[in-house]
DNA sequence: GCCAACGTTGGC
DNA sequence: GCCAACGTTGGC
């Protein structure tokens, strides 16, 4: 099993709009970059676990934790033409992006800011601190511990 | 508004 | 294939 940090606006797809998906499980669609796509293609798989966080906010954070439902499957909204995130280049035969379904755990009783892992020995290293525009990052058992402490989880 | 860190595009 | 210019994301 693996650790992963999946970013995003909270006004655009929130944690608490997961929270409220049927089943809490939702699709983890239109991510158009080739390294995070590598990730979602390739290398998650059910089970693993999921730090969620808000990005572009005031206080970004860490707010929840997933948990992958599904494994990596072609991105269908590649190939709808009327979807934000439709690429005429992606095809049925041949699809370029991929997706991964998760499920909300749980919210953490205290969020994680971007300011408290800046700060922190072993977060420090996170791809977070000075990669932040990669919205699908790796993550280290121990950082997943660190964190999901520092959430107030026991 | 500014800057860092990319990613993309296009000329050659 | 290389590089410059430009665009985007995200933090502050």
């Amino acid at each position: 099993m693996r650790y992963w940090l999946f970013k995003t606006e909270p006004g655009c797809f929130s944690f608490r709009n997961l929270l409220e998906c049927p089943e809490q499980t939702e699709h983890w669609d239109g991510v158009r970059n080739f390294q995070a796509r590598n990730f979602l293609r390739d290398e998650i798989k059910a089970g693993d676990r999921v730090l969620f966080y808000h990005s572009s906010i005031p206080e970004p954070a860490v707010v929840g934790l997933c948990t992958v439902t599904r494994e990596g499957y072609p991105d269908h909204t590649a190939l709808n033409p009327a979807s934000e995130h439709f690429d005429p280049k992606s095809s049925f035969e041949k699809p370029i992006w991929y997706m991964v379904d998760i499920r909300a755990d749980l919210i953490l009783p205290n969020e994680v800011p971007l300011a408290v892992i800046r700060e922190h020995p072993v977060l420090l290293s996170m791809p977070l601190v000075n990669r932040s525009r990669l919205s699908i990052q790796p993550v280290t058992e121990e950082q997943f511990l660190i964190i999901t402490q520092l959430g107030g989880v026991l």
